[in-house]
Order: C-alpha cells, then structure tokens, then sequence
DNA sequence: CACAAACGTCACGCTTTGTCACAAAAAACT
DNA sequence: AGTTTTTTGTGACAAAGCGTGACGTTTGTG
C-alpha cells in the first residue's frame, strides 16, 4: 500500500510537517530515473517474529517496510528489553549512519520488506541535495518521536502511558487524519502485551491490569484482545497527558451520553 | 573551545563514530568560504536560568553552542517536566526540520552561542551534500542517544540510572577520551539535582539518595555537592549495565532464544 | 480432535520509590 | 555582615507498581 505522503512531500521547502505518529517514508523524493533505480532492489519477505538484523550487526541496509508490523528494540545484559518503537508499511527502518545497528529489528506479523542499500543511498545522496535533506527529515522526525517517548517513559503513570499509546497506535492506523470524526474508532494490536510493555516501560501485568480498567471505565472495549475499541476518545486524550483525577476518587466519569 | 571532531568526520565515508556521550557538532564540515560566511553569525551570551527559545516557538534558528551549559527539557500540562538532554560547547541545539520547537532550551550557566539561520542553512545545504549529510549524521548521532536515554528511563533503576548519568556526563567532559585512564575522573555536574532528576526520571530525593549512597559505597566522592569524584570506575560502569549485585542474589535469567 | 504451547488475566504480598516534612548548607541580595 | 531564597540532604510513611503463581483462553500442531 502507497502513502499519499507525497502530497506534502512535494511542496518540500519550508512547509507542513504535521505527523505527530509513528511513522516516516521514503517516498514523494524527486529522483531522476537513474537514482530512484540505484536504490531499487527485489522486496524481501520476513515472516512473524523472525528478525530482520541484529544489534550489533553491520548497518549496510536499510529497510522500507512494505506490509506488516515491525519492532524495533534494545536489549540490556541481563535481559531486560526495552522495545524503541513499532513501524508499519511506509515507515522505514535502521535509519542510521552507524557502522552497525544499535537495536535488533524483528517482524512482528509476517512482513514484506524493501531492502535500501546504504552505500547505493550515499552514493544517490551526494547526487542528489534532495535526498539527504529527506533522510533528515525522517532522522528528525523519528528524534521527535523518541523525545516524546522519552516524556512518556520518565513522567507518564501506566494509565497514561497506555492511553497515549492506544491513541498513537490509533492515529497511525487511521493514516494520521484525526480521529476525532468517528465516534468509535477501532484498533488492531498487532504485537502482544508483552511488546506492548516494554515499548511502555511497565509490566505486562500493569498492562493489563490498566486495559482492564480503562475497559470497566467504559474507555474501550476489547473483543480479541487484540482488537480494541476506542469508546471514549476524549477520555482518553483527557488521561493520557495527565489533566486526569487519577488516584483519588473512582471518577464519575459518565459517558452516558447515549 | 573548538572540538577535535573533524580528526574523524574527515575520513568521512565509512568510518568510526566512537561517541556515545552527550554531543554533536557542526564543526570540521567542508565548506567553501562563501557558505561558510553565509551561516557565521554574531555570538549571543545568555545569562545563566535564561530561556533560550520556548517549545512552540517557531523553529527559525539553530544553535551552536560556543560555551556554557544549556539543558531542553519538555513540560507536561501538569507541570511534570522531562529534561530531554544536556548540551555544552561543540553542540548544536534546535536541529529539526519542524515549524516549531518541540521542547524550551535554557541556560544553565552562562553560555555563548552562535545562532545559524535556518533558512541560510538550508540554502547551504542545496548546494553542499556534504552540509545535509553532516546534519544528518548529527541527527542520527542524536537519535541514538535518545534510545539509549529511553532504555535508562524505561528499564533501569535508580542506581543504573545515577550511575550511567555519572559516567555519561565524565565521558563528555573529557573529551571522549577514554575516560578508564586516568584513576579517579572529577565530574563538575553545572546542574542543579532537580535537573538530574527531571533527566532520569527520578525525584530530586531519589536522585540525593543514590548519591550518598555510591558515596557510602566508596564509589564516588562529594566535595561541593557539584564536583563530584569517580573513585571506582568499574564498579560505576557495573552498576549502570545492571550486572550490580543491587538487591539481593544476582538473579539467574535466562537468555532469550530466537 | 486433542494436546501442547503461547498468550492474557487476575489476586496477593511485598519491595521500592515517591510524598511529605524538615534541617542544613550554599548562594543571592541588601 | 545579615537576611532571604534556593539548593541539597535525610528520615518516616504509604501507596503504586512489581513479581509470583494460578488459571482461563487462544493458537498452533501432531
């Protein structure tokens, strides 16, 4: 599936960057043939939690995600994970000008890949001003994202932890429009709790713990576990940037509107 | 003080990128004289606790930082803060390619700074690949940072969390040297402990805990609360990874398989 | 179809860390 | 110098969130 990313990609200079999600993309870049064929190469298929590279492999590739999900993550000595961050199709991964990846990347559910060599990347890059300043739109954005992470990480409670991450999952799937039209957005999960805990920094206990909460608060709804109902999107905003009566009292929160 | 950096970003193809301290740098860059006359700008001071920019602000100007120490940090609604990261001379600050800044910069000391125009930077960069590389490379220097400060805030204690910090900010000061050399490394920490917490996601009290503690231990010293001795390097280095016999009996994990 | 293996959820005790309160020290101001 | 304000350091306490273990559910496989 295409982005229509392009449509602001084109007008390049100084405008728009309203992406607040998870996402980046190389496409819309004004190649000439010639370059745009550089960087070509056969799509490859991962299947679910196989890895795509390593930490600590040489960073020769980079990657276009296609189809599917990916996760990327870190690994500490004792074994504690801490996952950086989720990418579907259009995003693209092991960004990076290191000599070798800093973070494993494994596909999530089975995942097409196209595959960028980097060293054909640099190469179109010193061609091409145009390119470079797109990779660093990408790089920027991604910092961008990882700054509000890092927020997430250090200051948020689980509650909003969760509920920020439901409405970044949310906003990503529906392509980036608000999500403010529908009144019941739907959401697919496509990593398991365990992901989603260490993308969060909490447990995967506190994760459900809160699921079930945000659930017996009428917040969501969760058929498959895996598919959740966003019932309640302003309740949900309200809690995940904290405006929240979180610890004390059981909140009266009626969403009887119906 | 200007950066020895362009010793590496010379050979600037594949190789080394050693830092993983806290910088960055727009030295050592190739430019003909008439683009690097296009981006000098008269050097500002700034007093110490003064803002430099406010998040929201639009995002016109860069900044290297000539001297001093600045902090950015990101506020949440409630006044919860998050120090994303520290900067002292050799850095740059400001660099993204959005509308606007995602976060407030702020003196901590006072401290020289030489403003880049972003609009001349970009204009440089059309003509100079090598210009949007080097910006690239910042960029993703910063990005990898930014991961490694998400594993600390999201999976490591308290302890790890000092610890890294401690080590992280010794390695900055001496220049990226190995700082295993000399025996006992001195840290001038020019920030308050609330900015070291807001850094780590702790509390100030935390944060004050901790560091008597490493004192108790024999692993630091504390002379002036902001100068503080790195006694014993290894065994800093072993309780910032997690291999710290911390709380109780070094807990057998077992790796994880593919 | 049945079994096994993941995955998800829940309950309980407990450690850790934040909260509150206050003292000491340092810095800033007059 | 003296006074105020900020910064730093400690202790008591309670609660948030974690680890453990048990159990139900889904998925995969023979």
């Amino acid at each position: 599936m295409h982005r229509m990313d392009h449509l602001k990609l084109r007008n390049d200079d100084e405008t728009c960057h309203d992406h607040d999600g998870l996402h980046h993309g190389l496409q819309g870049i004004d190649l000439d043939g010639r370059s745009r064929l550089a960087l070509m190469a056969a799509a490859k298929h991962v299947e679910a939690k196989q890895p795509i590279f390593y930490q600590g492999d040489t960073a020769d590739t980079l990657y276009e995600v296609l189809s599917g999900a990916v996760k990327l993550y870190k690994l500490l000595p004792d074994g504690r994970r801490l996952v950086t961050g989720f990418f579907f199709a259009g995003d693209v991964i092991g960004l990076s000008l290191r000599q070798t990846y800093a973070y494993t990347a494994e596909a999530i559910t089975d995942a097409g890949l196209r595959p960028i060599s980097r060293s054909r990347l640099e190469r179109v890059m010193h061609d091409n001003p145009g390119m470079a300043k797109r990779l660093l739109e990408c790089a920027s954005d991604e910092l961008e994202q990882a700054h509000e992470q890092m927020v997430l990480l250090g200051r948020k409670t689980p509650v909003e932890k969760v509920c920020s991450f439901l409405l970044a999952i949310a906003r990503r799937q529906s392509g980036d429009h608000d999500i403010e039209d529908r009144e019941t957005a739907g959401v697919r999960l496509p990593m398991p709790r365990a992901d989603i805990a260490d993308y969060l920094g909490l447990t995967v206990e506190t994760v459900c713990r809160v699921l079930s909460r945000l659930k017996r608060e009428g917040l969501i709804t969760v058929s498959h576990a895996r598919d959740i109902g966003l019932v309640d999107l302003d309740g949900l905003a309200a809690y995940a940037d904290g405006d929240e009566p979180l610890t004390a009292a059981p909140v009266e929160r009626m969403a009887l509107a119906g």
